[in-house]
DNA sequence: GTCTATATTGGGATAGAC
DNA sequence: GTCTATCCCAATATAGAC
């Protein structure tokens, strides 16, 4: 029996709300249903974290922070631009598909307060990743491995977009896709192959 | 002096809770500050509409139809599939333009009541017009004019992805081009040509 | 550190005059 | 149909015992 045996409250506290919170977002989750969620007193929340503002950062920053992480670790992939393309899309895809909640939670909160952003980007230095990436995806370019009229910010914003949007706008696809007695879980399985080869059709010479 | 020389309380109302539901979102938004910019006593949105619920429903229901009966009628385009990918990215762009902060709020809705979507559905009779495009690219496809390994409900999802996430994303494209001084502004205009460039060649035989 | 009880404010909704 | 005044519950936050 580890320390893990039993959690302890300040870490059941943010465990609970990082699942109420991404659920219902901020303007829609309520302490109450925190405090019940972590077995804990409602007191107890604004002990160890003053007000639910501050509980919503704290929790935000970490859990952005952690998919985060994952994600620009991908970065550093080596090999051809195909094969980075390729092997980044396919974390990214696991990524997402086991953390289905947060895309359509993260964008409306930065959208809410795109100070949060500035203050992940801070803790994370996106920014660097993304100028590395960049330079990289140039050198492919120069080397005219891939099309000269491809330019690099928009080629990575079209990536995200493909492996993305289907999550934040699933429940449009799925009631349509219902309609046609076609499988959401399915279309999500065939993207995985499918939005590399999209992508790599598009920019190859 | 027409008619809409002075509009009505209950246009006055549903123009007003359009503009602070889209800010703010159906949690965050107070029926108080609907009222004011209404210009208009809270109590009237009561006589008019019962609740916050039966506002925000009829509200989402008038703005979200036209914004897609909008997007639907580009489905109707004529000519071959390159020019319709083209058409429809033009008309879908401004739309989209006009329209930035909807993406966000359209799809944080339908995910906390996914309700919404199926009645948005119902009212304008999506599917029948999915079922038309779908119908008309995989006749091109058959023909041979594009990849016959293009799945044509992938490419209908890609295509919107490559146009609406930029949008919902904004707070967070915004962040990090600031960082490289770049603008975003100007990155979306130059989407405006190159995501029917970066489609078509995905597809082209 | 954790609880119960309570304060306080915010915000949706209604009563009733005009 | 529009207003003022008010109700009332929900939700954040605090006080204080243990």
């Amino acid at each position: 029996m580890g320390k893990d045996k039993k959690l302890n409250a300040e870490q059941k506290i943010i465990e609970a709300a990082a699942d109420i919170f991404e659920t219902k977002g901020f303007e829609g989750a309520r302490m109450q249903q925190i405090a019940d969620k972590a077995g804990i007193n409602k007191a107890l929340l604004h002990y160890y974290f003053r007000s639910k503002d501050l509980l919503f950062e704290k929790v935000f920053l970490k859990l952005a922070g952690k998919i985060f992480l994952k994600f620009i670790e991908t970065f550093n992939i080596e090999g051809s631009i195909f094969d980075k393309i390729e092997m980044f899309l396919q974390i990214h895809q696991d990524l997402l598909y086991k953390n289905r909640k947060f895309p359509i939670f993260f964008f409306n909160e930065i959208t809410r307060n795109p100070d949060l952003m500035r203050k992940l980007m801070l803790n994370l230095e996106i920014s660097k990743k993304f100028q590395e990436i960049t330079k990289q995806f140039d050198q492919e370019k120069k080397d005219g491995i891939i099309r000269q009229d491809v330019e690099v910010s928009h080629l990575i914003v079209n990536i995200i977009s493909l492996s993305v949007f289907p999550y934040i706008g699933s429940p449009a696809i799925k009631e349509i896709m219902k309609e046609f007695d076609l499988n959401y879980e399915q279309f999500l399985d065939e993207r995985r192959t499918m939005i590399a080869q999209f992508v790599i059709n598009s920019i190859k010479v």
